[in-house]
DNA sequence: TGACAACTTGTACAGATGTACGATATTGTA
DNA sequence: TACAATATCGTACATCTGTACAAGTTGTCA
């Protein structure tokens, strides 16, 4: 099953695609509300932003009365993969370690927060 | 000492001028010989990238005979922080958790790795 | 059933991005 | 000193992005 590439994620496309993962089922309103206060963005940008979500493939919508409903078309985990890797290849050249040593040497770790990572990878 | 907020960069521009950090002191010719396989692009074009970079604040230029020889122009450290920091609200919210959890699950890190964060995430 | 409020659609537009051609300048070398 | 090789510079251009107004559509409530 091959999953095929699908368009480029811009960030602010990003940023509501992830909200919308979030609420699961979302109308404009709902993610209009949902946006973090650091990034309020008018309603009909958002739109716009869902309808090109949904024309690159990654959204899909149903009616609801007048209202547009949006759902995810993708798997969350296959967009973080790709996302994640494009990240990690253009500012690290792929080495997941430096990045992950920047997390924890900013706070972004706790002690706790790693012990409870090793379980996992170890799993793999 | 407040950093000023540089324009943001593209992706192509990250990518670029991360391998300027790699070589230190790069020309055009050396930028485009370290371009990762996955990713080729034109002589020309590296240079409008090395061009854009330095308009926007991030690499200057000395000359050395009739090649420009490009290099950083702020820290490695503070484009990293605020380009992971981006991304991270992006894409999760700001959590690094689920960030770090994904790489642990996709092999990008060890067991050792993790081992040898631990004592990071203390000295913060 | 008619008016209102909430939505969607169409369209627009400036600026950012990715990509690169052609003209010009510089330099080592024959 | 003239030439070939190599660089830079100016310019271009199709897309993509972020942002949003105006006009049309539809469900709802009095």
């Amino acid at each position: 099953m091959t999953i095929k590439r699908l368009p480029a994620l811009s960030p602010s496309e990003t940023e509501i695609l992830r909200l919308v993962w979030q609420l699961d089922k979302a109308t404009v309103q709902k993610v209009c509300d949902k946006l973090p206060a650091r990034r309020k963005i008018a309603y009909a940008t958002v739109q716009t932003l869902l309808r090109r979500l949904e024309k690159k493939g990654y959204l899909k919508h149903t009616n609801s009365g007048k209202a547009h409903v949006f759902s995810a078309a993708v798997k969350r985990e296959h967009v973080v993969k790709r996302s994640v890797g494009d990240f990690l290849d253009r500012l690290f050249g792929g080495d997941a370690i430096p990045l992950v040593q920047h997390l924890a040497e900013h706070g972004k770790l706790s002690a706790d927060d790693i012990e409870r990572l090793k379980h996992l990878a170890g799993t793999k």
